[in-house]
DNA sequence: TGCAAAACGGACCCGCAGTCCGTATCGTCT
DNA sequence: AGACGATACGGACTGCGGGTCCGTTTTGCA
């Protein structure tokens, strides 16, 4: 049992809250353009709802990010092959950069939205970020002769940056798989 | 001679509203928190006369950046070795990213804050990331048996993003040189 | 010196993130 | 069931920053 169960209402309201944003975030052109007036409308619910449930902006695109990204957390922390724990190192690697690279194809606009949020140096201070970080640099470290593979995590996700997956998949209509190649042959150059 | 000698006056409020702009990213924390209005008082300027010479905000932050760039373009496009046109590919490539990472170094706040401006997929359709991103695919183009140049130069230059060098060398206090021996690591890594 | 064009500057407007507080709802205790 | 404290609701309100407007001042040419 939880110690403090959220009353019913503001657990759906919660829900809808979300529901709206996403909707949202997949009708209008850009993150940039969806407000947090208008969340609430979608949601049929105050704005004081929507700021209590989630703090500030950053909060609502944190918590929309979370749920997206779990299923992708799991398949990583304790899924098959190629993506879980059991996978040698020199193919983990690129399939952990595939693998992130498709999610941020499948969001966006939501990504773009939340690398580009709170002023300063984020993404690296997100949470998530960290994970992933710490995560490949782990599993670099396992194959021998890569130096320095703190820096080269940092420098294999930035590949994966979201407003360069938008750049290039969006602005100039690089297909999908034609930008998994490309990232994959990167990586693998890379690591020879 | 310009067709158009812009007048005393407004001549000098554009240099004054540069100066002023510099000294306040300087002493600020983040460039985030220096307001148009800032800058106007610093200057000793009305907010008007400060649009009118720039647009809006993005094009302060690119006039200064566009300022502080040219030296570099200079010593890349006609100077000596390793960074001009006469230097081996294999060598100039390296000597091009640690350049860039230098800049950045030595102008974080700025370029933080122009990368970040402009919400969609900037920074990548400012003018010149385009210039370095031509150049650089070209050099590696001449590398044989380098795949996909143009996303490798994307990849490359993202090892440079503004906000990861600030969260390396500001955040985590990584020294100067030691993020540059990385970034150096790193790109021989690939060029093997 | 006179006068139009160009530039000035700060009051003003607008849109948005985030707050406040009177009202409505929940869930529990008797 | 009734009632009452705790919790959540919602939308009017505030603060702030980017960008505009327009009456006033400066410039430079004749």
């Amino acid at each position: 049992m939880p110690e403090h169960r959220s009353r019913k209402d503001a657990a759906r309201n919660r829900e809808a809250v979300l529901a709206a944003a996403d909707a949202l975030f997949a009708r209008r052109e850009s993150a940039e353009d969806v407000t947090m007036a208008d969340v609430a409308a979608e949601a049929g619910v105050g704005k004081g709802t929507l700021f209590r449930a989630f703090g500030d902006r950053v909060g609502l695109l944190r918590a929309l990010y979370e749920a997206r990204l779990g299923p992708v957390r799991d398949a990583v922390e304790s899924g098959p092959p190629p993506l879980g724990p059991a996978t040698p190192p020199r193919e983990r690697v690129p399939a952990l950069l595939d693998a992130v690279l498709c999610f941020k194809l499948d969001n966006r606009r939501l990504v773009v939205a939340l690398e580009e949020s709170g002023g300063g140096s984020s993404p690296y201070q997100a949470s998530h970020y960290e994970w992933l970080h710490r995560l490949l640099r782990d599993v670099l470290e396992e194959i021998p002769g890569a130096p320095g593979s703190d820096f080269t995590a940092h420098a294999l996700l930035a590949a994966t940056r979201a407003d360069l997956v938008e750049h290039l998949a969006g602005r100039e209509g690089v297909p999908r798989e034609a930008l998994r190649a490309q990232l994959a042959d990167f990586t693998a150059g890379l690591l020879d």
